[in-house]
DNA sequence: TTCTCAAATGGAAGCGCTTACATTAAGTGA
DNA sequence: TCACTTAATGTAAGCGCTTCCATTTGAGAA
């Protein structure tokens, strides 16, 4: 058991043929007659050998590495997106190399030119905001490239997300619609996606002549039902007067709740909530709370998807996807009645 | 830029050395004098030499990877952990690789092939229920190997975790102390961690001799926190008679919060609920919720640790260690005045 | 029968590194 | 001064695969 590992020699020795016809009988079978590999095989699996993954990145010049970089690991949206992006993975031979880059274009850039130096089979990179440099290594890479989350029209290679701006833009106007006409908009961490909700949040105000200026309130920090608490409290100082809040996300409108909670703001009348990504929890809430279903599986299984598409060769796909939101009204923000 | 890369030779041949003093002036720059090791950076840099990962593994036969083995990306309490680890990791040259076992001992006995395969430098596991051939794999294992998240007197090689026992104990005893006396307890997954909270919970309430097995309700779903909402009706139903719940973590007390709120279910008095994990959002809900707070990150953080200390030579070290949980109490289950 | 072609296999040259061993130059103590 | 370290570098043999070229064989075509 503790001897030195099986090696392809040593396979192709016992079964009586080259070194060359069991590497084709593992990554070539069709080109292998039957009674051979099966041979082959009897003896791969009486030595329990295992390829070398090394020797044959090395030999083949590629490596069946998809690489994946996400801005966080903890937030629940990108694990969501992993979960996708492992199931479709798990049933294909590919390895998939995670690259945090704690939201920063620099550490994006830095691990996108370790990862290709290793010659990645496919790349998945979130959002469309990459630096220069970074771009043009993902423009000159020699392999397929999937952009998540988002979408433009001017995807490196291919790209599966949706829009966050229409996505945000939706919502304020369904709080509209319901009346709510001091509506503030609470966003952390601030991140491109976050910046193209405001957008989207500030231009269908503005469409419906209510945009204040006062009403937004953003911070770099990451976002946390605490900090939703505490951001509310400010908008609650500045603007007494608030009648609806569009968080950033799911656990900002949980902090707000709670703080409605303790102080006794009956939600959805005098205040309407609303957040973003739908997250199991806001059906359950007390009340369940109104949010803008985002499908963060889905992306990563679709990006996956493509990727294995593009690598085997299937190259008329469809490039874009525009894989849409839902925006779900819960009771937190149904005022009419 | 799209021409070939650049590779070790190159370097060699511009910086006028062997190939042997470039390699060594990047793997142990002690043994290179100043100014060749000064001529081989700045061609490094003028070239935007990366080396092969895959040649490097190779001809040394180790890698720098470290070995993850999770049982899911998307649960709080893993993805935590892996902050952690990530957090260490990026101040080295280690590289992580992520297994996903889907809380499967098969599957996570497949992984150990693959990754084993691989040579890792490290291998961080989840829990001591690996399965037996997947113990002697690692037992047998050529690098050193560290088992978070909980503790026995019967380590594989290293282990950094706590007692759920003592977690979930602690906190029943917390209950009895504050008068509740019909106490039930949530269960979701049943994982061979929530097992062990279940015993502890058990065996506290055994000692007070208030045991019930009726208040016992689990389920293999993974949890949610609509799952706590259907668990705690489930008990309600077959015990309306509950004055206390011990979530098995936060998910699940949270919505046994929310559910409360529905029914007009007065927390802490009519109902004590406990949760574990500590959660950020627990000590923000309303009112906030006591939980076993664990040190998920630290847990990553001092697996790695222990792993570089080993793989640098360090043996000595404590081999394992107890990381402990603190009980947070707060107003959900603070009956006593 | 001879030619051609496809199918099946083998030979062997790397892929880009690491490292044992050899070599050289420069001390060092007696 | 000389045998003897020690430091710094070079030489070259792999690591375990893949893959480009043969080579062989057995058909079918002409």
């Amino acid at each position: 058991m503790s001897e030195r590992k099986a090696t392809l020699a040593d396979v192709a020795k016992l079964a009586g043929v080259s070194t060359a016809t069991v590497s084709r009988a593992l990554s070539t079978p069709d080109l292998v007659s039957f009674e051979v590999r099966a041979r082959i095989q009897d003896i791969i699996d009486q030595l329990g050998y295992v390829p070398n993954p090394a020797a044959r990145a090395l030999a083949s010049a590629r490596t069946n590495v998809i690489g994946v970089l996400i801005p966080s690991v903890t937030n629940n949206v990108f694990s969501d997106v992993l979960r996708g992006i492992y199931s479709v993975l798990r049933t294909s031979s590919m390895d998939v190399q995670l690259g945090n880059t704690h939201y920063s274009l620099l550490q994006e850039e830095k691990l996108l030119r370790v990862f290709l130096s290793q010659r990645p089979a496919g790349l998945i990179v979130t959002g469309i905001d990459q630096s220069p440099a970074a771009r043009k290594l993902l423009e000159q890479a020699s392999c397929p490239v999937v952009q998540i989350m988002e979408i433009d029209d001017n995807p490196i290679d291919m790209m599966v997300g949706f829009s966050h701006w229409a996505g945000a833009r939706a919502t304020a106007m369904h709080l509209i619609e319901q009346g709510y006409r001091k509506i503030a908009f609470l966003g952390a961490r601030m991140d491109p996606r976050t910046q193209r909700r405001l957008g989207g949040f500030s231009d269908a105000l503005k469409e419906a002549g209510i945009y204040e200026e006062r009403l937004i309130v953003t911070t770099p920090q990451p976002s946390t039902v605490g900090l939703g608490c505490a951001l509310f409290s400010e908008v609650l100082s500045v603007a007494p007067d608030v009648d609806a809040v569009f968080c950033n996300n799911d656990d900002l409108a949980l902090g707000v709740l709670f703080e409605s909670q303790r102080r006794h703001i009956e939600v959805p009348n005098r205040l309407g909530i609303c957040g973003f990504n739908d997250l199991e929890m806001m059906s359950v809430a007390n009340p369940p709370i109104s949010s803008v279903r985002t499908f963060r599986r889905e992306m990563g299984e679709q990006a996956v998807q493509m990727l294995l598409d593009a690598i085997a060769g299937k190259r008329p796909q469809v490039t874009k996807v525009d894989i849409g939101f839902d925006l779900i009204k819960r009771r937190s923000s149904q005022r009419l009645p």
